[in-house]
DNA sequence: AACCAGGGAAGAT
DNA sequence: ATCTTCCATGGT
């Protein structure tokens, strides 16, 4: 058992609200708890975080079989390193301002790993959020392993060596199954290797990535965000974005790409937060 | 029934 | 380089 205290403001309760959307998760709201599955230098662990603090002093539990290596990641996948203080007073002078103050406390969750992070991303692709996960949850339970009532996504090798026709009978596109494929057939051969990305810059990871079929724009500025917790992304190609700042700024259209460019410029260099805020704001 | 969904590839201009 | 078309299927 480990005990975490932090500076707030940092509400646990929306994170929690917001996991449980996807049905992987396995989150006790009474508890107010989570399941969270790791795989820390090549080990999988399953953790349990619980939430024993308010939004003004957050504080943590973690469970399970924890060592120093895996509180660690906690601490970047919850963010519990990054001061929200500094986010609010940077958008407080901002259009955003209202958002911000609404949601309060709403930190950057990441995705529990980099690589499901970005499998979710190219299954997510154009596809609205519950089928989206109705999808993501088909995927990982017919093909990931279970550890302690949680799973884990099929490993690289083991997703390479699916076939086309056994993700289509989970109803995926015949194009998102050879995307999938591809990117753990990719990192298998060593041609994609997501630990490494780690020292690279956002514009290089872009070049990078973006050369690989089924990753465009919109999946490498997700990914960076929630896959590596990168803070200054803004999607323009997202429907979601387009359809918040629709409804801020009572348009009767969605905004166009220049315009959204624009808006990006004015919300660094923390535009992902600008982004989080914006698809809460229209949940 | 028609249109949209937290896109992207491939082809056409 | 920028603009269409197609992909596939659930949701509203």
């Amino acid at each position: 058992m480990e005990r975490i205290s932090i500076k707030g403001p940092y509400n646990f309760e929306q994170v929690l609200s917001r996991l449980a959307l996807d049905p992987l998760n396995q989150i006790d709201q009474q508890e107010r708890s989570v399941q969270v599955p790791l795989i820390v230098d090549g080990d999988k662990y399953v953790v349990k975080v619980t939430s024993t603090g308010t939004i003004e002093e957050p504080a943590f539990e973690v469970s399970g079989k924890t060592n120093q290596a895996v509180v660690f990641r906690l601490r970047e996948i919850f963010q519990w390193v990054q001061p929200l203080n500094d986010i609010h007073a940077h958008f407080r002078h901002t259009d955003l301002a209202p958002i911000f103050k609404e949601h309060m406390g709403t930190p950057l969750v990441l995705d529990f790993d980099p690589y499901n992070c970005l499998l979710k991303c190219i299954v997510h692709q154009q596809l609205n959020l519950k089928f989206a996960h109705t999808l993501t949850q088909r995927f990982v339970t017919t093909f990931g392993t279970e550890v302690n009532g949680v799973y884990f996504y099929p490993d690289p090798e083991r997703l390479a060596r699916v076939k086309i026709e056994e993700l289509r009978e989970l109803q995926f596109s015949g194009r998102k199954a050879e995307y999938v494929i591809g990117v753990a057939q990719a990192i298998v051969e060593g041609k994609l290797e997501l630990h490494k990305l780690h020292e690279k810059t956002d514009d290089e990871i872009m070049e990078e990535l973006v050369k690989i079929k089924g990753i465009g724009p919109w999946t490498v500025q997700n990914f960076l965000v929630f896959g590596l917790g990168r803070p200054n992304l803004f999607p323009i190609a997202d429907i979601g974005l387009q359809n918040a700042l629709k409804k801020l700024y009572n348009m009767d259209r969605k905004p166009t790409k220049e315009e959204m460019e624009g808006y990006k410029q004015s919300w660094e260099p923390y535009a992902s937060y600008a982004s989080l805020y914006l698809w809460r704001s229209i949940e």
